[in-house]
Parts: structure tokens; sequence; C-alpha cells
DNA sequence: TATCTTAATGAAAGTCAATCTCAATCAATT
DNA sequence: AATTGATTGAGATTGACTTTCATTAAGATA
């Protein structure tokens, strides 16, 4: 699915217009970096990233706080927590999905299931519970790295 | 479910064994302390009960330690990974379950979907994934805590 | 355009869960 | 009882992430 990234960047102005927020440079930039990224991330690799660069620096501080705001504004969510590590992606014109998790080689694979979506709405409303987001991770070991043993 | 204690304790000693570890009074001491818990726990508040007891202590390092042995045995399991917290549970003799949280007040739902199983397996066969365990978190707000605001 | 207000930023310090190191201890085999 | 090797504890260390606070920049106002 194609995004318009001027479109996707208008929205994210009147958000932060919204919230009383300023349109920086930084924000600007980081979301430039991150639609154009293309497959998922951490956030050190974007410190590390933003610190190489010779133009624009980003600090590691504004990294951090800049992913949370596009975790809020729904541009980016945590797809994968494992030990002590959050894999991120970027999630604008993408439908929702969930992730197969290698252990062997950490390969991610993605895949769409309209039926456990439905499932799952269909138990919140058993529980009166208002869902938000939901992050279901299958950990286990794909086809290559069960071929080389 | 009941679980019988005795039953459990041999199986891991027998699990010791085969692994060439030893059984040590720790290690029984932990499975014992968590078969009688009764509830979701994270890690650092094991290491401040047995830290707390007069008459056998145990540090930290051999509560993280036995942790992560407990799981490869499959007594316990992380259940939620959320902020920079991981909390875990007591699965013997529990069926497999997931979970809503509310991200109001934290509690934590446990719920039962033998479909929602059943999908994941077939995910798996479709793309040639050796399932070993799943996490399925849904992030919300339950019914309390709408009634509040 | 210059001025002013307030939010954002960077650098460094701080926090916190989790891991590692290594000398001392303990389990269990002989 | 002696031996071997795994386990333990105390404290240091790591690494992700957050906070602090002085400085800078956005953007509203005149």
């Amino acid at each position: 699915m194609k995004v318009n990234l001027n479109q996707l960047k208008d929205e994210f102005k009147r958000y932060l217009k919204r919230r009383n927020m300023k349109i920086t440079q930084s924000r600007l930039d980081l979301i430039d970096l991150l639609a154009s990224y293309g497959r998922h991330f951490e956030v050190e690799e974007l410190v590390n990233w933003v610190a190489s660069r010779t133009d624009r620096r980003v600090s590691r501080s504004t990294v951090y706080r800049t992913i949370k705001l596009l975790q809020e504004f729904g541009a980016i969510k945590e797809v994968i927590k494992q030990n002590n590590r959050t894999i991120y992606e970027f999630v604008v014109g993408k439908p929702h999905h969930d992730h197969l998790v290698c252990v062997e080689c950490g390969k991610i694979i993605e895949f769409v299931n309209e039926d456990i979506e439905n499932l799952q709405d269909e138990v919140c409303r058993e529980y009166d519970f208002e869902p938000m987001n939901h992050r279901l991770e299958i950990f286990g070991i794909c086809s290559e790295c069960r071929k080389q043993t």
C-alpha cells in the first residue's frame, strides 16, 4: 500500500498543533527517516543513524522522545518485545498484522488474519473491555532454520 | 485445576538430572514459593520476598537464574511485557490462556479461546513455522475504569 | 521584522531490570 | 572422606531508557 508522505506529514503537523506542540526539524526528520526505512527497527539503531549524519544531528533524548510521540500519533508500533529489546515498525498504510518470530535467526514474518482479529473483539465484548491495541507474537523456528540442523 | 506439588518437584528433579544440573535448596525453595504464590509476579518482587526472609536467603542472581531455568522447564511463562517490566505467571496445571491488560489500573484478565489457538496453528502451518510459544496481549480499558470517568 | 513566550533540544547524569564475574560453597559421585 | 564440577552471593557492569536543566528554536504578537 502506497503512503503519501506529504499527507502524512500534514496530518502529523495538525496533530502537533492540536496538542500545542511545535513543528520542529527533528520531528520532521524522524518521520521522513521512518517512512523510508522499510524494515523493523530498534530505537538505538535510529540513534546511531542520526548521530552518524554530518549535516543535522538529533540527540538520543530527542529520538526517544519522538518515538514515543510517533507512537501516540499512531505512525509506529512496538511489535516485538523480546529479552530486553523492543522492535518497532512503521505502520502507516499497512493493514494490521501480527508476527512470527524465529528464535534461531531472528527473522520476523508478518501475517494478517482477520478471523483472529474478530475473535479478539468478541472476547473483549464478552469482558466489557475496550481494546486499544494488541500484540500477538508467536515465537518458534522458521523452516530455513529447521532445515539447517 | 489442582497441581500435585510433589509430582511437579519430582519432574523438576528429573529435568535437572537430565541436564547434569544439581538439585539445590534454592531451586526447590523457589518452585515451592511460586507454586503457592497464586498471582502474577515480577522477578524483583520475588527478590525482595526471599531477601526479607530470615531463615534461608536467596540472592538476586540466583532468583534471576532460577526464573530462567523454570521458564525452560515450562513451569512459568512471561505473560506481559509492558514498558520495561516483565510479568510472569506460574502455568502448571492451567490451560493455555491469553491476557487483557487494563492500561488504567493494571488489572490483568485471563481468557481462554481455543479458536484463536487453532487459527494460530493454522497460520504457522501455512508459513511452515514451528511454534514454541506465543504471547497475545490486548491492551485497553476495563469496564470499571471506563465507569469512573 | 524584531521581540517575546514557551516548548524543544542536547549533554550528561540518573534509573532500573537484568547479567556477569569470580572466589567461596555445596551437591553428589567415587 | 575426598574429589570434581556446578552453584551461589556480592558487587560490578551492562544497556535501554528517562530525567534534568541550561540553552536554543518555534512561532505568536506587536
